[in-house]
DNA sequence: CTCTATCTTGAATGTACATTCAAGATATCG
DNA sequence: CGATATCTTGAATGTACATTCAAGATAGAG
């Protein structure tokens, strides 16, 4: 018996930035060794193939973008300006621009998803899990008064990560 | 002596179709030969490569694109108005949904502009001459008294397109 | 009609890549 | 400590591709 030595998290996380930064079908096996520190072969045993390191890698991003939303949250302050929080937050991040702060979704999107449904169904949960998470969080600033009564949290949520992806793109 | 017997124009409007549908690196010569009905070698005379259709396609991208917002405007009606179709026409687009409706712009920023400096280039002044016409349209609708006299007009260009950015990204 | 410059054709080339696999290494169990 | 199951390694494989090129076709000039 012999455990696998490498980190998958820390894997998973290293063929992210490489799939953000040269895009998929721009980065060779060769690089996500290099990225990953991991040979071909063991990319093949633990992931199947590029393919399935691919997908692995966007659930991946799906738990670490869903974590970083939660922390915006995690406090005492009003949610409505924690959501102004997150928002500033991705502003600073595409000002920045370091491509790294590319997003894995609309890479992705662009790139594979109109060929492969399967990462298309993926990249669709990924964003509904997060519009999901928006829209609980203006019906919490619903009840906490700060916006009116009579608004659809589910229409906001939406419009909100539209904003975000329309800066994203425009930003980039 | 002996002309070329391909319509340029054409050639690269079916080069575009295939770029937006499959992405640059998953559209091969062949494809792109029966798309075009090209033989590579002519592509290769005409354009010096794969690159150099891409580029050209961007350049009649631009053309068209600036020739179908003109079109929009080409009546008597109000400019805001003439925004306002505008802008309903791109969320028409986007719920069809056709995916030869995707945006060539964000295909190409996404998979390609990071490693390519010159295709980065062109993009960016392809979005540039869009915000820069949507910009005037705003400062016509201004003369009209259709928008307040202290807008910023270069301002709401800006946050017209990344609007439609959005929306794009979005429907995707 | 002939000649020539130019275009068209598509098979041949070389390269770069994802993927495989068998030999070697090593942790865990008894 | 020995055995074995599992992991690691990286060179070998086959494939798919962009690109080249030389032979063939054809339009226009004289």
């Amino acid at each position: 018996m012999r455990n696998a030595e490498f980190d998958r998290e820390e894997v998973l996380r290293a063929a992210m930035k490489a799939f953000m930064h040269k895009g998929y079908a721009n980065t060779s096996m060769q690089e996500l060794k290099k990225a990953t520190g991991l040979h071909p072969g063991s990319i093949y045993c633990a992931f199947e193939n590029k393919r399935g390191l691919l997908l692995a890698a966007l659930e991946q991003y799906r738990l670490d973008r869903a974590t970083e939303f939660e922390q915006f949250f995690a406090n005492s302050h009003l949610t409505l300006d924690n959501l102004k929080s997150y928002l500033t937050n991705v502003v600073v991040e595409c000002i920045s621009c370091d491509s790294a702060q590319a997003c894995l979704l609309t890479k992705a999107l662009n790139e594979i998803a109109e060929q492969d449904s399967e990462i298309q169904q993926v990249i669709s949960d990924n964003l509904s899990v997060l519009q999901q998470a928006l829209a609980e969080k203006f019906e919490q600033a619903k009840a906490e008064k700060s916006i009116n009564a009579d608004k659809d949290c589910d229409h906001l949520a939406r419009y909100f990560l539209m904003g975000i992806y329309g800066l994203r793109t425009f930003a980039h």
